[in-house]
RNA sequence: GCGGGUGUAGCUCAUCUGGUUAGAGCGCCGGGUUGUGGUUCCGGAGGUAGUGGGUUCGAUCCCCAUCACUCGCCCCA
């Protein structure tokens, strides 16, 4: 029985294009990040079981994580996200950071699930986290940041929406205002967190069937209407958490987002997340999906033991992004790493080396044929690694230092010292 | 974890209700004479039909199991 050649399910081999592409994706989210002030971190892919149990919703610890003993008798886990780390290193170090923290990572994590479009074993994900704002200055630079990452990947606005709402103002409305008990509040947030996938009948049936009465039905369904903050009942308008998503509106407004809108229904899985939540959402039909989201989380990093530290965050998952820049086209061809392939024409790998050493020494990075083969084997060979440049080295060009450059794409050739080869790349 | 679909050459797919040596396009390799690729021409390699069972005179085709991929659910990025 031969060996499968097929990575372990769910997660995904980067050959070189493929990595090519990571690494243009992952740059890009670096150089944006960088410029909003975020300076990166990283963490081991292993933690303590214990540091998921706490805080990060049943779900995902009981069935997705991936968890092992190790010869220590330890109960292991492979991240599934990044949040609970990154609050773990703000916890050991609370008194002596400088706030407010402005870090980023982009790990891998893993989580056991049924691989499908979008949604692998295996993924990065770019964190952004802001630690020690209390003000939706917060909540408004990291939308800005999130948005200017998809500017910078040249997505129009018309590409994605961006989705507020506030998990405090939800679990007041639950409490306060349907007055429903605890229970009730949780399975209606589940529910209306999938309002959108579900049929509207089966829904308005499955709310009868959780709320069991007339009154909280039909003032449920009436919130569940509302477009806009202005739309919800005046006696909710006095809200804490509303009169500050509508600051935030207002603020990304002023801030040319003209593709934010308040969305009821927006829940978000996490059961850490506090007050203000975001989602960004892909608004073409063939992925209309949430992209990224994220949210505040004040209490997480208290529970390490330390006084509270308040925290805005979201996370950007790379198959989701690549789906979305796929979908839009914005995918630009990524060249390769190398310079220029070296094409070693006759018995001349020896003579040509103090040239070779020169060239790398300007910085370029070469790739020389050192097969002996024919040059059109050699040419055949740049052409099908989608390298460009070509330069030929054999005993004429050494004679005369003079290198043949050849560009493929355009098929012309020109005879160049080596500096002037250098400045020409 | 639950439900549906798919699985034939490296890739995309044929093989007409089970019937001789399973085909094509692209790709790959070699050649058109020795220092210039991409086009073109000629030639070639490559498949135990995902895997294992079963039904049948006979299975790529039907049945069961299993694995993988895929779509949806759950959940989420």
């Amino acid at each position: 029985m031969a060996l499968s050649t097929q990575p372990y399910k769910g997660a995904r081999d980067f050959y070189p294009e493929d990595k090519r592409l990571q690494k243009y994706m992952f740059n890009t989210m670096r150089k944006v990040v960088e410029r909003f002030g975020y300076e990166e971190y990283d963490a081991p892919i292993l933690e303590s079981l214990e540091l998921y149990a706490a805080k990060s919703g049943e779900e995902i610890v009981n069935e997705q994580t991936y968890t092992f003993t190790d010869r220590g008798d330890r109960k292991v886990a492979i991240r599934p996200e990044m949040t609970p780390t990154v609050s773990r290193m703000v916890a050991a170090k609370r008194q002596e950071l400088p706030y407010p923290l402005r870090w980023y990572s982009i790990p891998n994590l893993w989580r056991y699930e049924r691989p499908q479009r979008g949604r692998l074993r295996e993924h990065w994900q770019l964190n952004v986290d802001v630690f020690g704002l209390k003000g939706l200055e917060a909540e408004h630079e990291l939308i800005l940041v999130a948005d200017a990452i998809l500017q910078e990947f040249k997505a129009p606005r018309s590409t994605y929406e961006i989705k507020l709402n506030s998990r405090q103002l939800m679990d007041d409305i639950f409490k306060d205002y349907l007055k429903v008990d605890k229970q009730q509040a949780h399975d209606l947030a589940k529910l209306i967190d999938r309002m959108h996938k579900t049929d509207a009948k089966v829904f308005k049936e499955t709310i009868q069937e959780i709320t069991k009465s007339q009154p909280v039905y039909d003032s449920l369904i009436d919130l569940l209407h509302a477009k806009q903050v202005r739309d919800l009942p005046a006696e909710l308008q006095k809200h804490d958490s509303l009169k500050e998503l509508e600051k935030l509106h207002k603020l990304l407004q002023a801030s040319g987002l003209t593709n934010t809108v308040f969305d009821i229904t927006l829940m978000r899985g996490f059961d850490y997340y506090t007050d203000i939540v975001f989602e960004v959402f892909d608004t073409h039909p063939d992925n209309n999906r949430s992209m990224f989201g994220g949210g505040r989380y004040d209490g997480l990093v208290a529970l390490f033991g330390v006084e509270p530290v308040p925290t805005v965050g979201f996370g950007m998952g790379d198959v989701t992004l690549q789906n979305f820049l796929e979908t839009h086209k914005l995918l630009p061809e990524i060249a390769s790493e190398t310079d220029l392939y070296v094409v070693l024409v006759g018995d001349v790998y020896e003579q040509a080396q103090p040239a070779l050493k020169e060239l790398r020494a300007k910085g370029l990075n070469l790739a020389v044929d050192s097969t002996g083969r024919k040059t059109d084997k050699q040419i055949k060979a740049a052409d099908k690694k989608g390298l460009q440049k070509v330069v030929f080295i054999g005993e004429q060009e050494l004679a005369d230092q003079k290198f043949t450059l050849k560009d493929l794409k355009t098929g012309q050739t020109e005879s160049l010292t080596l500096e002037q080869l250098v400045n020409h790349l």
